[in-house]
DNA sequence: TCTATATATCCGGAAATACGGATATTATAA
DNA sequence: TTATAATATCCGTATTTCCGGATATATAGA
């Protein structure tokens, strides 16, 4: 089970408070999507997710190819919270934008 | 001003969180309190202070030989929001008990 | 002054983290 | 099969973070 420090870890870092920005309240979202918003190398973005998959803050679903993430719905509801309220201000710090067009349709 | 990810990176460490759990809802602590409560070196809760400073998460009273550190009650909301959510599983998990005895009476 | 106490800073080394190009894996389709 | 696309993992390196004993600073009191 995560801890609140692990929690933490997780989310300071730049790239990985990013992705968790373009996650929530989106549903699922494929990688090439997440490495297009973020204009990061594709290994640098898989890197991170594998870490946020490893303290189970998103979860990943398979469909041929293509990988989709989202948010793990089962969050504890303290680390749900945490993000919903650092997500605002992330958004704006990080200046993320939520990507309109699916390289997966 | 802080940002998100400074947040949370400053909280991803069990002593700094740790201090944070026993400064929430207390008003002002001595350090040789914090140092008795979480029995680590001097210098290690005194770096680690400093760096709750810098970012801004506590403030600092000098009186006498004594500094009083408290948590900065001027902290943007979403911040003082995430410790408060924060603060309730870390004491738990990181066994935080409250300093019942003051050294500096 | 001189001494003692509380706290902060210094500093060298250890450990953890991040990076990204290269390569491996998985799945699709021809 | 073979080729191709999407994603994950590997690995050497660079950077950051953490540690804590030693030392410096600040203050109070004799």
């Amino acid at each position: 089970m995560m801890t609140p420090t692990q929690l933490c870890k997780c989310l300071g870092d730049d790239t990985r408070l990013s992705l968790i920005c373009l996650l929530h309240g989106q549903g699922e979202v494929c990688v090439c999507d997440l490495v297009d918003s973020l204009q990061a190398p594709q290994s640098t973005i898989s890197r991170h997710l594998a870490q946020l998959r490893q303290c189970e803050l998103v979860v990943a679903r398979r469909q041929g190819t293509w990988m989709h993430y989202q948010l793990n719905p089962a969050l504890p509801q303290w680390a749900a919270e945490v993000i919903a309220t650092l997500v605002i201000p992330a958004r704006e710090d990080l200046n993320i934008t939520l990507p309109n067009t699916a390289c997966c349709g």
